[in-house]
RNA sequence: GCCGGAGUGGCGGAAUUGGCAGACGCGCACGACUCAAAAUCGUGUACCUUCGGGUAUGUGGGUUCGAUUCCCACCUUCGGCACCA
């Protein structure tokens, strides 16, 4: 045959013309069938920066690959994509190159919308979805106002994270490490005292800590919990001498009888009506200080601990003892009730603090496995649950039955009940931004807060603002924006001026994505009662504190309005690790390590990237890029090209020893990819593949032309299919096959062809391999262990000696000891 | 300090249930093809060795006939939380 009758691999050509072909025959438009079992398969949408990045192909590829494989088994699937499209980095770019922020997103929508098209992946783009959209934020904003009639969202005066660089507050969520950092532009935040708006997330926080009926990664599981960090424990009513109620939140009810002072927070309101005339202006000057710090200084925990007596007293309920009332800044406001019961005997940072200021230790709480507890000689304090000793009428209870024995008591006595506390915070939601979906409420000097009607969403966000940042919200600043009437009396009113965190917008873009030009409410419910929940869910572990909440919650809170059904909006998450640069640095375009996805299609082609980045690192790891590693896959891809297309010249010669090795292969390597499929293991997918086509070259000569190798090249086309869809198409059209490949159904393990006829049984002597000898697979455990004793390599370690006992692992391996 | 990952050749990684450590690929070396180079193909590639073998999965112990895998202690590293009462 003439060589030049045969096609060489051109990526380019094949990709752009299949490309076109499944666009114009809408081959991944998936839409409702009852008839058929649903797969709604999500990855993380991304933010329209500019440039797709090559971390965004390293998150969908896989996806896109199992989602391709999850329609081979059968299912009708739903893989949409679309733009989380509102934000700061839109607005801060613009405001650099001097362009609307408008104009910035969908500039760069545009361009990613062409570069995601270019990897080849299944997106359905008619469920595109971008949140800055006013079809799309018309139903942010009217998620916000149901969320407000149904007591969710509420707003209030108070201190809140503010980033300077940013010029907008923060929720606490996106304050990050030790410095308390902006987790966009890594400034440190600061406290400002402002009227914003926030959702009850705490509501839900019991529920959030049950992971029931989702099958979610441990990691992330552990993260939200540490993150919501429940303390059950029991709030005790103290009075001050004054006769002012004084709470405290305390998880040590048995320490009760050890509290030898108390500690309000510096901004505990009772702080100034306790202080007494001669503590007066060491408390107030005290206050002052601690006011001025920042977070990090007040919260740094190898700092001194300071404090001031204030002079004022309040009564331990249980003793009737009369308690000094100190403040001090390690009490924080913003935990519990601001106010604590001090025990410095059981408790470090209370011991810490007594022994500065030379107050008394008390030992309340006698572990077992310890010498006799004496305050006055204690280097540290003791935390370790025991007996109950020095607790009038509570003493000798056991250290088991403390907790809730106290309880009890200070029930039936009205001195105090049990109590949950959280770490987690409502979410705060105002934004002093431009660039974000307007919150929709009106501020009416008579009526108060009034939600905008449904019918009149959405409030536009105005097109013509100055947007540059300067600490009040552009929106603010706008000449008549802000002037409304009140929809409840019909007066003058005036809008809010700050927009939604854009996390809000991100809480419910799986339902955008379900009917995203519907306009009767946020989605078609004929589409949600289909699709929904969202069975595959994959992005960045990053979010798990923040989306990942955000988004159960918001969930939670449409069940709860009647407007969603089921208790989890996603039941499988899977997450991704990150690609770095070569210099093993977090990739940015000031390290100058960025590497573009672009540059690598041209020389390689979308398929041999896509495989690559499927097969250089674990897919949950992630790892540092190097480039060099492409070359490899585009080999292999060329090297399967000329397995298909390049024949054989000889004459119809079959071995069937061949035959039988080559389908054993072939249906060995389905078995372990299908497994690899199921279980996000993407590397050894590829690896798999190779090593199988390594192996048919090898049997080419032998088998060519048989029904066998003619299954081999039709089993091997629809596993490469969900990796490299552009080469499996081409080449299963080469071979006259319907199309498309993508329509295929995944194939079926022949058990029988998987079997092997012979095997080869390991021999160790004392645990190390000294031969092998080789049976029929059907081999008796005794034929197996007469062969082994008299293999060459094995009788020589065997010196003769009797063996003392014989493993034998069917089929695997025999460790002879001697 | 607390919680959770991870440590395997020059590199990325593999080893499905406690059973041949290093699959697959990169890189490197040598060879074939070529006037030559590139590309491609082939072979080799953990360490030591007296060529019998011995040693190797962060370190040290343990369990086991047998440990990358299980247990204990430690080291390194990454991530999260942190005066949360």
């Amino acid at each position: 045959m003439a060589e030049s009758q045969i096609p060489a691999y051109n990526p380019a050509e094949i990709e752009k013309k299949w490309q076109a072909r499944w666009e114009a025959d809408g081959l991944y438009h998936s839409d409702v069938d009852p008839q058929r079992p649903k797969h709604y398969a999500l990855t993380m949408l991304p933010y329209p920066s500019g440039d797709l990045h090559i971390g965004h192909w390293f998150a969908m590829t896989p996806s896109d690959a199992r989602a391709r494989y999850m329609r081979m088994n059968g299912y009708n699937v739903m893989f949409p994509m679309g733009f989380d499209a509102f934000g700061l980095p839109a607005e801060n770019a613009a405001i650099k190159k001097n362009v609307h922020p408008k104009e910035w997103t969908y500039r760069n929508i545009n361009r990613m919308r062409d570069q995601l098209k270019s990897m080849g992946a299944m997106f359905d783009w008619r469920r595109e979805a971008v949140s800055a959209d006013p079809k799309y934020y018309r139903w942010t904003q009217w998620f916000f106002v149901q969320l407000y009639q149904h007591g969710l969202a509420y707003h209030k005066l108070s201190p809140v994270d503010w980033c300077p660089t940013c010029n907008t507050t923060l929720a606490r969520e996106q304050v990050w490490g030790d410095d308390r950092h902006c987790e966009r532009c890594g400034t440190p935040v600061i406290k400002k005292n402002l009227d914003q708006w926030f959702f009850r997330t705490t509501r839900y926080a019991d529920e959030l800590l049950s992971y029931e009926g989702i099958n979610w990664p441990e990691r992330v599981r552990v993260l939200q919990t540490n993150w919501i960090g429940r303390s059950e424990g029991a709030v005790v009513k103290f009075h001050t001498e004054q006769g002012d109620e004084l709470e405290v939140f305390t998880t040590r009810p048995d320490t009760l009888w050890g509290v030898t002072f108390m500690v309000l927070a510096p901004e505990h309101p009772l702080v100034k009506k306790i202080t007494s005339a001669e503590q007066k202006a060491a408390v107030e000057q005290y206050v002052a200080e601690a006011v001025r710090q920042t977070d990090v200084q007040r919260e740094a925990t190898d700092k001194e601990k300071t404090g001031v007596f204030t002079g004022g007293y309040a009564v331990n309920p249980v003793s009737g003892e009369r308690i000094p009332i100190w403040t001090a800044d390690y009490v924080l406001m913003t935990y519990g009730t601001g106010a604590i019961m001090a025990v410095p005997a059981h408790d470090q940072r209370d011991f810490e603090f007594a022994r500065r200021f030379g107050l008394e230790v008390r030992v309340v709480i006698q572990p077992e496995d310890m010498e006799a507890l004496d305050g006055a000689n204690l280097t540290e304090s003791v935390p370790a649950h025991g007996k109950m000793v020095n607790s009038g009428p509570m003493s000798g209870t056991p250290g088991a039955e403390a907790f809730e024995q106290v309880l009890k008591y200070l029930e039936a006595n009205g001195m105090g009940k049990r109590a949950v506390n959280y770490r987690l915070r409502d979410w705060l939601i105002s934004r002093q931004r431009y660039w974000g979906a307007p919150i929709p409420m009106v501020h009416c000097e008579k009526c108060g807060v009034v939600p905008v009607p449904e019918e009149q969403l959405p409030v536009m966000l105005p097109d013509d603002v100055e947007w540059r940042p300067t600490g009040e919200s552009p929106l603010k600043l706008h000449p008549t924006w802000r002037l409304t009437t009140c929809p409840q009396c019909g007066g003058a009113a005036e809008r809010d001026t700050d927009t939604m965190d854009t996390f809000m917008c991100s809480s419910w873009y799986h339902l955008r994505y379900l009917s995203p030009d519907y306009d009767q409410g946020p989605f078609d419910p004929k589409e949600y009662d289909y699709w929904m929940p969202v069975d595959t869910y994959t992005g960045g572990i990053e979010h798990a504190n923040m989306h990942l909440i955000y988004t159960r919650f918001f969930h939670k809170a449409l069940r709860d309005m009647g407007i969603a059904h089921g208790d989890e909006p996603m039941l499988q998450l899977r997450n991704q690790g990150m690609v770095l640069g070569e210099d093993s640095e977090k990739m940015s375009k000031s390290r100058g390590n960025v590497v573009a996805p672009d540059d690598l299609v041209q020389a390689y082609g979308a398929d041999a990237l896509r495989a690559y980045l499927i097969f250089f690192s674990r897919w949950d790891q992630g790892g540092p890029w190097s480039s060099s590693g492409i070359d490899g896959t585009f080999r292999w891809l060329r090297r399967v090209w000329a397995m298909v297309v390049e024949p054989v010249g000889k004459d119809g010669f079959v071995d069937e020893s061949a035959v039988r090795v080559l389908r054993r292969k072939v249906h060995q390597t389905l078995r372990r990819v299908t497994h690899d499929y199921e279980h996000f293991e993407f590397n050894t997918i590829v690896s798999s593949l190779m090593e199988l086509s390594n192996e048919m070259a090898r049997l080419k000569p032998a088998t060519y032309g048989s029904p066998a190798w003619g299954e081999a090249v039709d089993i091997y086309l629809r596993m490469l299919s969900p990796v490299t869809p552009h080469i499996a198409e081409e080449l299963w059209a080469y071979l006259g096959k319907s199309y498309s490949i993508h329509t295929q159904s995944w194939p079926a393990v022949d058990m029988e062809a998987v079997q092997e006829d012979e095997i080869t049984v390991v021999v160790q002597v004392n645990g190390k391999v000294r031969g092998r000898v080789t049976l029929a697979a059907d081999a008796s455990e005794e034929a197996v262990k007469a062969a082994a004793l008299e293999n060459e390599g094995v009788v020589k370690f065997l010196e003769g000696k009797t063996p003392r006992q014989i493993i034998v692992v069917p089929k695997k391996l025999i460790n002879i000891v001697v």
